[in-house]
DNA sequence: TTAACCAACTAAATCGATTAAGTTTACTTG
DNA sequence: CAAGTAAACTTAATCGATTTAGTTGGTTAA
């Protein structure tokens, strides 16, 4: 086992000092041509990379990202990290990325854990549990020590960050004026309590196109789960007994899960889809592209939202010293991907 | 903005060394009982946590495992990270991703800069390319430098590190075994070219499965097609052909996608499922289950299979003069998850 | 009385890299 | 020819924490 190169190593075995080493690789005029072109060869013949260690404690820079998220089996979180990845690659960062489990314990572990050294800066979605409990003490901490924070798609208020959000409700708004458009008048829409803001913006939306279109809605055809993250026999039933018991001709669900579970529903009751009953979803992911029958999406564009937390991050991280103390929130525009759940509109 | 607590700032303030400070905080005996909780109460009340990187600079030792895999986006890899995850945080280290996206220079590249510092040892799953190129010069570099390294499900041969694999050959068995079971006879499967190794041992669990039960396989009933990561036009073109052009009563595939693309070729054939074609597929995702009608899955157990390979990492960093140069390859048994998309067997 | 010894500290080296502040040697110039 | 200067290095401080090797003042035993 070879140990690992060191300016030390290197001064030695060329028998100069470590500065000389650490001068001539970096191509310091100090140094003469010759001894610096001597030394780059032995560097790189021997494959000499500089300990990033050092040069973060050094540099009290760790070029790194943490990214905090609920979970990751979310195809959502997935596109976002790709997004905050490219971005943070372009411009010579990395990224750790831990997993809350949408719990407050976890996250709050995590943050003091990236805090005390690992990163510069985080890029965050707040656990369920955070919201609820609304202590938000680790993030004004690690804001306090200079760290920059970006919050995304799950955010709350009184945070001094910038925040990247989907324009939730005016994606909820555009699924379900193409519902309306479609023909539908009895729109059911399956969203989660309100504590979650993405439910809580999403139910608003719905209620906006409504709205728009001088449509009355009725309350019977709002379903309000506890869970937005997975699926549980709990939040099965509650589905299944909201569709058999509604005279519904579409339906609006604030995540996939719930659209396909419902579609199941739908098709064992025997109804069509999209012929008596349209769903819209919101959420692009794999299930609403590959079942039968597709699903008609509001696309979050994940990618592009994790680009632009990240580049907001690296951009304060860059510029330390223009703390202008403003914040400002970015919204990603969301698009809706017409699939076979949704009748073709006229045009 | 208030600066980090450090070992310094905590010693001038108290007016005593800085090696005091840290001695009182580690409850040395050198220390007297009431400078010692005089100095704890300090670091408490101001919340001192020891800077991180200046701790893995001292003690050579990050505390941090590096995990690169092909793709996030893949449940599959999704479900290892979180076992990883797991075992990690039980031990006390840190879990550092990266995505190679499939892509042999970012997988060099990413392992370059992670071992420069950043991390103890490596969890990786090769990508597609490297496997292409057959260079594993980054891996025995590590290697070299004394870093330990596991390859869980995407291996290669003839690199000294251990091995965790899913069962890929038996698990396959297990699926086509129980096509035939259920009465299937003519079972074709949808598997990749023979260069991606799980591609590779499925097709032979394929091949097994027939052989056991004295069945002649038809060489017309195998598709091999060279992406088994996505579906791109090509590849269903294709497996729409295969579908079409075989007169089969069961299908075997190597992953989900596969599966449910020619759940729809099938539907839309006239042809119902289970009943004129049973499909077993291999990986056991959130496709398959959802999917209407949920497709009979080989569970790869990848949360299982992370503990592992982080349980394995983990030994071997804590115990470094063990160097036995012993690698040893474990496997995780898969399971079959039976779903609606084959009948139910008369026991 | 004085060497020995202990309690309770402090100083300094170390991890690996960078860099400001010296030092040495040769050479120019008034 | 002495002073000044530039080239080419080296020394030492620094980042933050740990740890080994001192140091200091007081107590004790011979």
């Amino acid at each position: 086992m070879k140990r690992k190169l060191t300016l030390k190593s290197i001064a030695k075995e060329m028998d100069v000092s470590i500065s000389t080493v650490s001068k001539a690789l970096r191509d310091s005029p100090e140094i003469s041509e010759e001894t610096r072109e001597k030394i780059k060869a032995y560097a790189k013949l021997y494959n000499y990379k500089p300990n990033n260690i050092a040069l973060s404690l050094k540099n009290r820079k760790t070029n790194t990202i943490g990214v905090i998220i609920p979970q990751i089996v979310h195809h959502f979180f997935t596109t976002v990290i790709r997004g905050i990845e490219a971005e943070a690659r372009e411009n010579n960062y990395n990224v750790i990325i831990c997993l809350s489990n949408n719990d407050f314990d976890k996250e709050v572990l995590n943050m003091e854990l990236l805090a005390n050294g690992s990163t510069d800066g985080f890029i965050l979605s707040v656990s369920k549990e955070t919201m609820q409990k609304e202590d938000y003490h680790h993030l004004n901490e690690v804001i306090e020590q200079g760290m920059p924070v970006v919050m995304f798609d799950r955010v709350v208020e009184g945070i001094a960050c910038d925040r990247v959000l989907i324009n939730d409700t005016q994606g909820a708004k555009k699924g379900v004026s193409h519902l309306i458009r479609s023909g539908c008048r009895k729109i059911g829409i399956i969203t989660s309590e309100d504590y979650v803001s993405v439910g809580r913006l999403r139910t608003e939306g719905y209620l906006d196109a409504h709205d728009d279109f001088g449509i009355e809605v009725d309350e019977n055809r709002i379903l309000k789960l506890d869970n937005i993250d997975d699926l549980g026999e709990g939040s099965k039933k509650r589905i299944k007994e909201f569709i058999l018991n509604n005279d519904l001709d579409g339906l609006f669900t604030v995540n996939e899960l719930f659209a396909v579970y419902a579609a199941r529903v739908i098709a064992q009751s025997g109804k069509s889809i999209p012929d008596d009953i349209s769903i819209v979803c919101f959420t692009d992911g794999e299930l609403s592209e590959h079942m039968v029958p597709s699903i008609t999406a509001v696309s979050q564009h994940g990618e592009e939202m994790g680009r632009k937390a990240a580049s907001i991050l690296i951009n304060k991280l860059e510029r330390p010293e223009d703390e202008t103390e403003e914040y400002g929130t970015t919204y990603i525009e969301t698009s809706l991907i017409e699939r076979e759940s949704t009748r073709k509109l006229l045009r």
